[in-house]
DNA sequence: AGCAGGATGCGCT
DNA sequence: GCGCATCCTGCTT
């Protein structure tokens, strides 16, 4: 088996992690959507203006889990990459599950369809029930709760891109990446203030 | 189909 | 206090 490599910029990260699975207490999920948070370079990113507590796991090593909380309601994860020093994340957007459907569906009781189970940030946290809790976890280890692991890849001719997804900064940075026609990718929404 | 608004906690200016 | 890397409901086209 081939071996995931995170240490790489969160761009080039992006596109390896679409088609990759995600496993959570019990529920498998096919990565279908992301977007790469670029550090000191991204004023959209939460490590643009340096470590504080809430986003230290950004700023340690690749392979880490970053777990926050918005709008008082909401977890969403990002897989840390690049190295130390050089903080960069992708945001886990969506997802297609793949197994432990019935367990994903009892935590998403609002999902109408099974493509909405994860999809949107928020909710694929919901439908694997990833909580603040997991926040820092080792994804390439055997023992993390939360786990990565390499699958098909993904032709090129699949990855589309564009603009990132409720951001108010940086709206033109076409870092979003999904595969073309997934079923679960979110609609583009824009950001609030500015244009 | 598309937008406006509300819910709700917490990190930072 | 204010502003969010959001989601869902309800109302308008």
């Amino acid at each position: 088996m081939t071996t995931l490599d995170l240490s790489a910029d969160p761009i080039l990260t992006a596109r390896r992690l679409l088609g990759c699975h995600l496993t959570a207490n019990g529920i498998t999920a096919r990565i279908t959507e992301v977007e790469a948070y670029w550090g000191a370079k991204d004023p959209a990113s939460h490590s643009y203006r340096g470590k504080t507590p809430r986003n230290e796991v950004m700023f340690g090593p690749p392979g880490h889990l970053y777990v926050y909380f918005v709008y008082g309601l909401h977890f969403c994860a990002n897989v840390v990459c690049l190295t130390d020093g050089d903080p960069g994340a992708v945001l886990l957007r969506a997802a297609e599950i793949t197994d432990g459907l019935d367990l994903a569906r009892a935590n998403r009781p609002a999902a109408k369809t099974e493509a909405d189970l994860a999809r949107g940030p928020a909710n694929l946290c919901t439908a694997l029930g990833i909580t603040r809790e997991h926040n820092g976890a080792d994804l390439l280890s055997a023992t993390s709760p939360v786990r990565l692991t390499p699958a098909t890849e993904v032709p090129e001719s699949q990855v589309e891109a564009g603009p990132r997804v409720g951001i108010a900064v940086a709206m033109d940075l076409p870092w979003r990446f999904w595969l073309a026609g997934n079923r679960t990718v979110s609609a583009y929404r824009r950001g609030g203030k500015k244009r």
